[in-house]
RNA sequence: GCCCCCAUCGUCUAGCGGCCUAGGACGCCGCCCUCUCACGGCGGUAACGCGGGUUCAAAUCCCGCUGGGGGUACCA
């Protein structure tokens, strides 16, 4: 018997197999499971499907284990159950490749690819049941393949997609065990949901197809299939889906942008899927409390990094001023900042951190906007300076050098003062008076406000960007 | 080719027969605020793919078409 969604004997599953890289695409998966595991209080259970060693290195599944993390699903909370690893189930694997061979619902057979395609002239046609009643024994080579029904129709349950049904003479007599004796995912992945008693199975549209063949498995093995929910696929901008070859997929290399794991678990979860009353900002038990996987789109979905990086940003804004430095943190030394340990310094980062936070919607650009601080000299762009050092600038520039070179206190306020005063002088607002200073210390034409910062930065180096750039003006 | 899925603003979506002259968010465009840029505020742009039905009434139900997408391995 299935538990309904809402029981607390619901059983789900995320199932990846190590990549090397933690998917954007999986990671939803995992969160969708997640989230239905803990709105029905049930358990969510984390299978590393390992079996094929050709893409499985020990490493991968600790990265696995730590985006997970990241993103909030621990390996410490209750819900959690695993990591369980297929390869080490290979022996329940084959015992129901050797139980459906007993039956007689799955048999031997040794043609190769080429003689299927000999005999059925196609590349696609699929397996012509040739050995189907060959009555061949296990030989080394001879793969097993499952008998599937000749007529009639496999109908799935599907919460996503409203129950999608398969004509069986469209299933081939498909391989569950190599030549070698090894299971194939299709069987593999079926016992195990038997033997971790998955009531719920959540993953993406790509496995759509499979899932007839695997309920065929669950039926033909004596048990009842699970409930099934399949995600519409994430896609790029060409609609195609999300591909780790020509798209940025890697969760790692968001987070290395500097999104916020929340900001991103908030993108994640409203792909496909939306809470409700307009809301989309919300926190992640928030979501949990709405979220029902029968409500989940069945459309594909654009992974939008513009709309991602605007979550960021409110997530961002968000964030206390101690939370946010300490945010900032990885970004404000080497290798990631561009300047040395000796040129940092925290209490002027601090100074200026409020005066930050509204500017960076990404935590990486952070240092572009305080580089000036640390440096020994601003990094010039030269559309700013072009922009901003037309006349009158030079003859500004030395007024204001004057000017400040006398100022008390060097503040804000005062500092703000002379440079408007300066300004008039040349018949220039404020706004405009303001660049050639601007571009001169910090090297840009935007950025933090002008007289904070000179006020961080400190007179005397202040006078001296003002002296550099008068004299390279001459 | 065959099987399957999908179809509301550019994008993510709300909508589950009348509340829709279709709502929100991102983006984009104005305006306000303002030392630049942001933030914030205000306003605007923009969609039910097409054709048939069903119904007093359809974005909502049915059929067809068209258009997208996924799968099609002794990979997972």
């Amino acid at each position: 018997m299935i538990p309904a969604a809402g029981s607390s004997d619901v059983r789900v599953r995320f199932a990846p197999s190590p990549t090397g890289m933690f998917h954007v695409g999986g990671a939803r998966s995992a969160l969708f499971n997640w989230a239905v595991a803990k709105r029905a209080g049930g358990t969510f259970v984390l299978r590393i499907e390992d079996t094929d060693a050709a893409r499985n290195k020990p490493e991968w599944v600790e990265g696995i284990l730590t985006a997970m993390a990241s993103l909030g699903m621990h390996e410490q909370d209750p819900t959690f159950e695993g990591p369980y690893f297929q390869s080490q189930n290979v022996a329940l694997h084959q015992e129901a490749a050797a139980r459906l061979f007993e039956a007689g619902r799955a048999y031997y057979c040794d043609c190769t690819r080429d003689d299927v395609v000999a005999r059925t002239g196609s590349q696609h046609l699929g397996y012509d049941g040739y050995c189907r009643d060959r009555g061949l024994a296990y030989e080394a080579g001879r793969a097993l393949r499952f008998r599937t029904p000749d007529e009639g129709e496999t109908q799935v349950v599907d919460l996503i997609r409203g129950n999608p049904s398969f004509p069986n003479d469209a299933i081939e007599d498909f391989v569950v065990a190599r030549g070698d004796g090894s299971p194939v995912f299709l069987l593999a992945n079926v016992v195990d949901d038997m033997d971790e008693r998955i009531t719920h199975v959540i993953r993406g549209e790509e496995h759509l197809p499979n899932t007839p063949k695997q309920q065929l498995l669950w039926e033909a093995l004596g048990a009842t299939p699970p409930v099934w929910a399949h995600l519409p696929v994430i896609v790029n901008e060409k609609r195609q889906k999300l591909s780790k070859r020509r798209d940025k997929v890697a969760l790692e290399d968001y987070l290395a942008d500097g999104v916020l794991p929340q900001a991103m678990v908030n993108y994640l979860m409203l792909l496909g899927w939306a809470p409700g009353n307009d809301e989309e900002i919300l926190p992640f038990e928030e979501l949990v409390s709405r979220f029902d996987i029968a409500d989940v789109n069945s459309s594909s979905a654009f992974f939008d990094i513009k709309k991602l990086t605007a979550f960021n940003g409110e997530y961002v804004r968000a964030l206390s001023e101690a939370e946010f430095v300490a945010a900032c943190d990885p970004w404000l030394h080497a290798p990631r900042a561009p300047w040395s340990e000796e040129q940092f310094d925290a209490e002027v980062f601090a100074a200026v951190a409020p005066l930050a936070q509204t500017r960076v919607a990404l935590l990486s650009e952070i240092t572009n906007n305080v580089d000036f601080l640390f440096l020994d000299e601003p990094v010039f762009d030269e559309q700013s300076w072009n922009k901003a050092m037309k006349e009158p600038a030079a003859a500004l520039l030395a007024d204001a050098r004057e000017a400040l070179a006398a100022l008390d206190p060097w503040e804000a306020e005062p500092l703000k003062e002379t440079v408007t005063a300066v300004g008039e002088k040349h018949g220039l607002k404020l706004g405009k008076a303001q660049a050639p200073v601007r571009v001169a210390v910090t090297g840009r034409t935007v950025g933090l406000p002008l007289f904070e910062s000179l006020q961080v930065l400190g007179r005397e180096k202040t006078l001296a960007r003002v002296d550099a750039a008068i004299e390279k003006l001459r």
